[in-house]
DNA sequence: CAAACAAACTAACAAGTGTTAGTTAAGTGT
DNA sequence: ACACTTAACTAACACTTGTTAGTTTGTTTG
């Protein structure tokens, strides 16, 4: 592991910071004080306040299509792929809690890469809709509207980050079994 | 149905604004440009940005309040106290779309009324984990950490207003109905 | 008609915004 | 010893922010 660089500690601190009270509130001037140095010491580092937030964002969400691409790419069950799903989210929200916000919350406030982000979302669910019909063909999977279905899994699954940090001893592979449970349960037949 | 007055027009195009880009990044311009009026003429129907938030997530969180309390006074079964929550929530969220963006995002730029909030929150979500725990210990309910189960119902019902405007035909009753499924049969033992 | 009110306006202010320019000082590699 | 890099600084900029003061205009009411 190399040590974190002073860019990437800058774009960590700020992830905190937009967490807590959204990337429109935040102030070059606050994301410096949390840094003990003055604003215009930050653009030794970083090129903007966007840039910042196109970083945590984009890098996120390329996460998430990887792991969607992997998911549509096994040749498991329809099951088995929403719990790929789900252990794909537990995975990227507890390593990436803070940027988890700025995703849900910020994303309308990214400018040049906006559309790129809407792509990669929109890809997203189209693959986890397929799978979610393909899973209601093969009579795995209860036959309600997939939207309704998606829907229900993904908002709680994306917002993980608002529930991991909240408990002292998260056990991941305990949080991921137990909504197995609660989510899946729910849809099969 | 009285006439809607000036300032709840306001009110409810700042919720619109709110929901689009976040309460930190909607300027009393934006907001005065959407009424076709001055920034300086607000001031004639409202005392401050602040005071616009504070109506729309209150006024919101209180029907919540209310809504719980009906619930828990009631003699239902457990699980038909959930389908009454999720009927609660599909009511307030979708007679409240924007608002409930605001609560959902902007709740932390409450200032005066923020622990006021903060306690009809946990206040809420305490009768929520109680009616859980009686279902568990009633046998109604799966054993399963009653806090990863109102998670997972609760973020789904709290992102209802981004999903409600969606569809163009959404039948609520229809919509109610698919979430008692998809919530409840992964909750039932 | 006169008084009161509702709802808009212009002008301004003090504070805060993201960002740039130019400088300094302490290491690092040759 | 030398240039290079890293990482901070001060000072300033043009613009935007929420808000106030004071005024005008049309409508309603006594």
């Amino acid at each position: 592991m190399k040590p974190e660089t002073r860019q990437q500690e800058i774009i960590r601190v700020a992830a905190k910071l937009f967490k807590e009270k959204g990337y429109s509130a935040v102030t070059m001037r606050d994301l410096a004080t949390a840094m003990n140095i003055k604003a215009a010491s930050l653009y030794n580092h970083i090129n903007s306040k966007q840039d910042i937030l196109e970083s945590i964002i984009i890098s996120i969400a390329e996460q998430f299509t990887e792991g969607m691409s992997s998911v549509r790419e096994s040749n498991a069950t329809c099951i088995e792929k929403l719990k790929e799903i789900i252990a794909l989210h537990v995975e990227v929200s507890s390593t990436n809690i803070y940027g988890m916000a700025a995703l849900n919350h910020d994303w309308m406030h990214l400018e040049a890469r906006l559309n790129y982000y809407k792509k990669l979302r929109s890809d997203y669910e189209n693959d986890f809709r397929n799978i979610l019909i393909e899973g209601i063909k093969a009579g795995e999977i209860s036959d309600i509207k997939p939207d309704v279905m998606m829907f229900s899994i993904l908002t709680t699954l994306r917002s993980l980050y608002l529930w991991i940090p909240k408990k002292e001893d998260v056990n991941l592979q305990e949080l991921s079994s137990n909504l197995n449970e609660i989510l899946i349960k729910g849809v099969i037949k």
